[in-house]
DNA sequence: ATCAGTGCAAACTTTTTGCACCGCA
DNA sequence: TGCGGTGCAAAAAGTTTGCACTGAT
């Protein structure tokens, strides 16, 4: 989605909520629009230009109104991203030598195949609305490169 | 993997890292295995009776040797569970009302279409030795049942 | 004027670490 | 007897919150 649709598209799920959509929420939209992967609170801040704090209540804000997501990580700091209906789905590459993050998309027939098959898993187990999650992990190739042996 | 053949790996595993294979490491990884989810820090604490720090440290060793790995979460607490060679390989379905996470398995059909087209999609990005996470994210039947109106 | 938004600082939660003591190879 | 292993308590890291002030409708 290019810019130009995803502000209003932005505003129109803040307003949903009776929130505004200032200069500053769309500054962090615009940090996120532009990150290549999942980004974490201190490039926000740096981003953005806003105090942690303002980050972290804006996401909580833009989460609940659909417009960004909270990536799963494994612990350290957290990672937001926009949501899949302003961008596209994908998936991401992260790696386990340096923690490096990348987006990454699989061709729509597999997409397709892994829906059909988790909706059907899915239901067996009583689970309902679902939507999928598949992260890869391995190693970078800088990683990979610059230190084989680890 | 039975209990009887889990232990002895994990002890091996332990060794060559120079580890020892502690009662109270055991009782920690008894503990992992009779999960059928991945274990929070505070089900580890009760299950195995250590305090927060063994177990912190103890999960940070078991995860070197490769015996245990950190789940990914959307923040809140860490979870940890069993690797897959010492248990199967397995996907999650994380219910999004009550965060409720349950251990499911796919056809062998999808896991190796998956892995196939995932392996040719890392390459392409540089990344090697890929294993994959799947998560689903939905309602789990009694938040869907009980509480239609969230 | 009013209510959402913002910034700072303090509180809180989760995880890591220093240190002294314990225990198995 | 030495190098891990353990527990407690303190520290660090990450996140949330209270409060007073700002700003847009």
């Amino acid at each position: 989605m290019r810019s130009a649709e995803v502000h209003p598209a932005v505003e129109e799920r803040l307003r949903a909520l009776g929130q505004r959509y200032t200069a500053k929420r769309r500054k962090l939209v615009e940090v996120l629009r532009r990150a290549r992967r999942p980004a974490p609170i201190a490039e926000l801040v740096a981003g953005a230009g806003l105090p942690q704090s303002s980050i972290y209540r804006n996401l909580a804000v833009l989460e609940r109104a659909g417009v960004v997501r909270r990536v799963l990580t494994e612990g350290g700091a957290a990672r937001f991203e926009l949501a899949e209906d302003l961008t596209a789905h994908h998936h991401h590459l992260v790696c386990r030598a340096c923690g490096a993050v990348e987006d990454v998309t699989v061709p729509e027939a597999l997409e397709h195949q892994v829906e059909r098959v988790l909706a059907a898993a899915a239901r067996r187990a009583g689970f309902r609305g679902l939507a999928h999650r598949l992260d890869l992990v391995g190693t970078c190739g800088s990683c990979a490169g610059e230190a084989p042996t680890g």
